[in-house]
DNA sequence: GGCATTCATGACAGCGCTACCAATGGCGGC
DNA sequence: GCCGCCATTGGTAGCGCTGTCATGAATGCC
């Protein structure tokens, strides 16, 4: 038998005899065979990397995404190999054109802030590629995620419909998908004839570098700006600048946290005199005192999402969509329980 | 110019002329020449692949090991390939083979449970090994981490000088250096003449199942022992099988952040009534109120060091130490400050 | 029955690189 | 001056697989 007509029982089954078929994964498992990736990328010119891009490796949101993305890949001859943008679109954009350098059979890419050159190089690659976590109506091929303006607005709804007046919108450094929230809780406020208060809704860029944390010595600093400690200061800020706010609807569920025990601390009442709200949904959302309120993302089925539609189109079946919203759902939980549940 | 001389002044640049290696190096950057891995690779027959083997991605505790790796690893021709054990041996053997057949650079495992099987693998396989996150007089290879023994011992002693007696460990499914810590805390109240509080110091293997859980459907449950809704639960079960409990040393930050929680809920007061304290010094222990004490262990650093150790290794220089101890620091806060800091 | 057509299998070459060994040239020792 | 040695460079082959095209067998059609 000759060596590529095992090659091809293997690599496209559908095209060979059964009985072949069958000769040749007997062979398979009496040899002990196991291909070797590199010829077959060498020959083949592609590879079966899925290259990931993700601005954090810490963030629970990434992780999630990536476990995802890992159970996905899981039964697939499918590899992944990722690459840490540290929130930065320079980075990106060099880390794009390394990997497209290996030929990677995908590309999933996080949000929608790629540089024109990343984008440029991404859509010429001729390979699927998924922008993840976010929305948009001209994606660079497919995206899916959710809107997080919608997201934003509606839990800033959601405290309004509460009867919170006097609604801050607290966060640290502000990316694309911050400002999203932050457009969606404008939205929401001026619908409902409600002022914005002045106060910290973010940290201007120049201040960057007192997010960029390092505990140990020899570490590289990163961008960080979901620490409790951080929600604390911040919320002592906004108290300051704004001691009327009546609610604080945070950029994620870790300034949320350090909300609420700064709230604590100062023996502030949640909800009835500050109302808390968070985004992501961590998994101890339902476990403080009082319960938070938060936007539940679905990022491991974002995850898992992604790799399914890059298996579906390198299998040859065609994309059914090229922008997946996945949705958010408030969590109604006591942080922003002000009129009684329901 | 023959290709191998090109090949070679790329590669080994020590070994060719000052003047070779201008010229290629001047051609690289005119023709903008990329390296294939491929061939490299196939022609080699070695890669420049770390595998990392981890039991989960979502666990703070590791993603912060990855975050060493993947700094470590930049500016160096080394890649990171992961693998997820979910905190099963039989997988992580499986694993382990399956990467092994790449011919990785080197590999880095996590603890020393490993399968006799996998270990075989490992130590025959002739590349550097690096097991992390636990100590061990006899590694594969080589080993860095600390003593979940020792941090535990100690972690027990600071609860014993600060005047607690009836001190309980906290924990959901007990792995290898959970097991460790138990030891430790063991060691250091019968060192102290204590006796151990009947309590839930484990969860029988039998309710792993409990610990099995899937935010969303469809996702493939994992297990995850360090939610604090655990802690909530199993604090409220030990109060109801050991009342008196004076302190709670929990096995993680996640079920000491839920026994926080717990205790404010019915009152308890935090360190006075009950001391608490956890496991990792996450980012969220010096925001919590009071203030949580837990043992600060080095996981970037672990990380770093893995790589680092690697990368001289493959560049010849040798192996110094095969046990390096990075050891671990107890935080004092005020969760377990009872007589008043210092 | 003869020819076109489809399907299954095979031969060959080559992907881009590096291991191995050969060749070259400059140098010092005798 | 000749030899052997070292430092440097080059030639050849081949890593294990797959793209392309060729071949042979089976089938369908008039």
């Amino acid at each position: 038998m000759g060596a590529i007509t095992a090659s091809r029982a293997l690599r496209t089954p559908n095209l060979v005899s059964e009985a072949l078929r069958r000769n040749v994964e007997s062979a398979v498992k009496t040899l002990n065979y196991v291909p070797n990736f590199s010829a077959r990328a060498l020959a083949s010119k592609s590879t079966d990397v899925v290259g990931v891009l993700i601005p954090s490796l810490v963030h629970s949101v990434f992780t999630d995404v990536l476990r995802g993305i890992y159970d996905g890949v899981a039964g697939t001859e499918l590899q992944v190999q990722i690459g840490n943008t540290r929130h930065d679109a320079a980075e990106e954009e060099r880390l794009v054109g390394l990997f497209l350098r290996q030929r990677p059979a995908a590309m999933i890419v996080s949000g929608t802030g790629q540089t024109p050159l990343a984008r440029r190089m991404l859509s010429s690659a001729g390979i699927p590629v998924v922008q993840i976590m976010d929305i948009s109506a001209d994606p660079i091929d497919q995206i899916i995620g959710f809107s997080h303006e919608q997201a934003g607005r509606m839990m800033t709804e959601h405290l309004i419909a509460q009867g919170y007046r006097r609604i801050a919108f607290l966060s640290g450094w502000m990316n694309q998908r911050s400002k999203g929230r932050l457009a969606g809780y404008r939205q929401a406020l001026a619908a409902a004839g409600l002022p914005e208060p002045r106060g910290v809704h973010s940290i201007a860029r120049e201040t960057v570098a007192e997010l960029a944390t390092s505990a140990e010595p020899g570490e590289r600093p990163m961008l960080d700006f979901s620490r409790p400690s951080l929600g604390r200061s911040l919320f002592r800020q906004l108290r300051a600048e704004a001691p009327d706010v009546d609610a604080v609807f945070c950029n994620n569920d870790s300034l949320a946290l350090g909300v609420l025990f700064e709230c604590q601390a100062q023996g502030i009442d949640v909800p009835r005199e500050v109302g808390v709200a968070g985004f992501n949904d961590l998994d101890f959302t339902d476990s403080t005192v009082p319960a938070l309120s938060s936007v539940r993302t679905h990022r491991y089925r974002i995850g898992a999402a992604s790799v399914t539609a890059i298996a579906d189109r390198l299998a040859g079946r065609g994309r059914d969509d090229r922008i997946i919203d996945v949705g958010a759902v408030i969590m109604h939980r006591a942080s922003t329980d002000r009129r009684g549940r329901g």
